[in-house]
Parts: structure tokens; C-alpha cells; sequence
DNA sequence: TATTGTTATACTCTATAACTATA
DNA sequence: TATAGTTATAGAGTATAACAATA
């Protein structure tokens, strides 16, 4: 397949499918304590360390009451933790946990595990296929501008 | 890359990924009106016409509850229809109208063109890599049994 | 004054339990 | 009795608006 003339071309069908990969992934697994923000916001502190509360409202395209109340749960869990700015006493930095790491890791394994049963029914060159577009993915998650605002009810 | 020697290897790195273009792709466009199970139900409706509202609730996830709900805000909204079913007088089939399938293709449209945008900034190669691997994610949404009992809140 | 974060309140969507109607 | 669907009620998570504290 060659799109080089016109790149524009499959987005719709890229779109339609990956409407259903969301709906599939998300049906995965019982999603368990943790909301889908949740998890979000754990994985990206993860990834990229200590957050101001509001880089992780904007982050994860929600409001900063809805942050400030998702942080308070994840604390209450044990899974986060607040701490302050020296800098700036308006500031609360947020951290994982090692608590918080577990729980990501143990999800990821479950969920792991079950998408490991369908990939494992599907014939190899798909597999192969989808593994090969694994940098792609990457590629456009990491596209995604965190400036987006909230707008209307994220889900 | 090979994993036919290991098949179960990338299942990790597939979760992951996933898990970022799973929030990815759900906040790259305001939801409108319709929530992400609203339109799940609207799409497989379309793909395989007229459904019963208690196979509706376990394809989803659901439910019945939540399915007799959620049909209802459909059905409000002019996006669906109820219809009984001449052979048994307990079953309500579901319908999707031409608006359900207006609002669809909107709502596909509006996305579509937001991901173009970034598609439009993958590198070559990549783009490529994800067009081939959509039969594999077809591959994979098909895969996933329509049995699964709601297990929590589904999101 | 502007910015950071919290509190108060309302809304959407879902679940469980109890119920109605048909088979 | 069993099955299909609805109604009643409660809970999670979000939004907007109003507020408190710091810069």
C-alpha cells in the first residue's frame, strides 16, 4: 500500500478502527480500583516524574477540580502523594508511589495477559503487522498536544 | 522483528501502547452528545443491523439496566428506535435511524480530521506501518467475546 | 491582580435490586 | 418458573462556579 500521493487518505478508516480497538481495549479487562484517568495520570508520572497538578489537569484534558479530586483518591489509596513547591507555595507537586507503580504494573500484567490469549489467535503475519506499526503508535500518542482543553464531559 | 518463536513476548508492549492510544484517541475530539458506549452501540448497529437490546448490553458490557438507559437517551435523541419483535412479545429489537447513522459519520468525519492532522506528521514509514496493521486490529476487535459480563463500572 | 489549588453543587452514566410482562 | 425488559435508588467521576491562599 502506498499513501504517498495522498496521506490524508485512510484516516477515516484509521478512525473507524481504532473506535473499535478503544471500545476492545477498554472491555479488556475489569478496570478494577482505577478510573481510566487514573491510570493515565499514574503511568504519566511514571514516565516523566513529579507533575504540577495543573500540567496534569491540562496533561490529561480534564479541569483542575476534577484533577485536585482524582489526586486526592489516588492519595487516599496510597498510590500518590502530594508534596509542596520550595519554590512556590501555590504549587503541589504530585509523585507515584512505589504503591502506585505496582498497581500500574499489575494491571498492565492482567490486561497482558488476556490480550496475550487474542493474540495469540491471530495468524502471524498480522502480528507481525501490528508489532511493526508498535512505533507508530508511540509516534502519534506522543503527537497528542496536552494543551487541549477539557471540553464537555472527557467520558 | 520474529516473534514466531515467542508469540506472547510483545504483549506487554502491545498493553502499554495501547493503554496511551486508548486516552489518546478518546480525547482527540470532544465527545459531543453521545458518550463512547453510545457510540459503540450505534456502530455495531450499523455493522450488523437491528439487535436485541439484552445481546446490545452484553456486547457492550453492560448492564440491561444500563443498555434500556442508554437505548432510551438514543431514542430521545432520534438515533435509534425501539421495535418489538412479532415472534416474541418480551424482546425489544433495537434499530439505528438515518440520523444514528448521520450523527456516526459526523462524529467519524470530525475525528478523522483531527487525526489527519497528526498523521500528516508521522514520518513515511510509519504511517505505512499503521495502515498495515489495520486488518490485524480488525482481526483483534473481532476476537473479543461478546460474553464478557460487566464486570465493575465499564468506565 | 493573577495564579494555584480547593470546596460546593449539579449532571451524566453506571450498578444492584425490585418489579412488570410475556413465554 | 424462566426470560426480556423497565423502574428505583445509589455511587463514581466529571463540570461549572465560588472561594482561599500565595505570588
Amino acid at each position: 500500500m502506498d499513501f504517498s500521493g495522498d496521506r490524508d487518505l485512510p484516516a477515516i478508516e484509521i478512525t473507524t478502527a481504532l473506535e473499535r480497538l478503544t471500545r476492545m481495549f477498554l472491555r479488556l479487562a475489569p478496570r478494577g480500583e482505577l478510573s481510566l484517568t487514573a491510570v493515565s495520570v499514574l503511568s504519566l508520572l511514571e514516565r516523566s516524574g513529579p507533575r504540577r497538578l495543573t500540567d496534569l489537569a491540562m496533561g490529561e484534558g480534564v479541569t483542575q477540580p476534577a484533577m485536585t479530586q482524582l489526586v486526592s483518591r489516588l492519595q487516599d489509596a496510597g498510590l500518590a502523594v502530594r508534596a509542596g513547591d520550595p519554590d512556590d507555595g501555590r504549587v503541589v507537586l504530585v509523585h507515584v508511589t512505589d504503591a502506585g507503580r505496582a498497581a500500574l504494573a499489575e494491571r498492565r500484567a492482567a490486561r497482558a495477559a488476556l490480550l496475550s490469549e487474542l493474540l495469540s489467535r491471530l495468524p502471524e503475519e498480522e502480528l507481525d503487522a501490528l508489532v511493526t506499526a508498535l512505533p507508530a503508535i508511540g509516534s502519534l500518542t506522543s503527537l497528542m498536544p496536552d494543551e487541549r482543553p477539557a471540553a464537555g464531559r472527557t467520558f
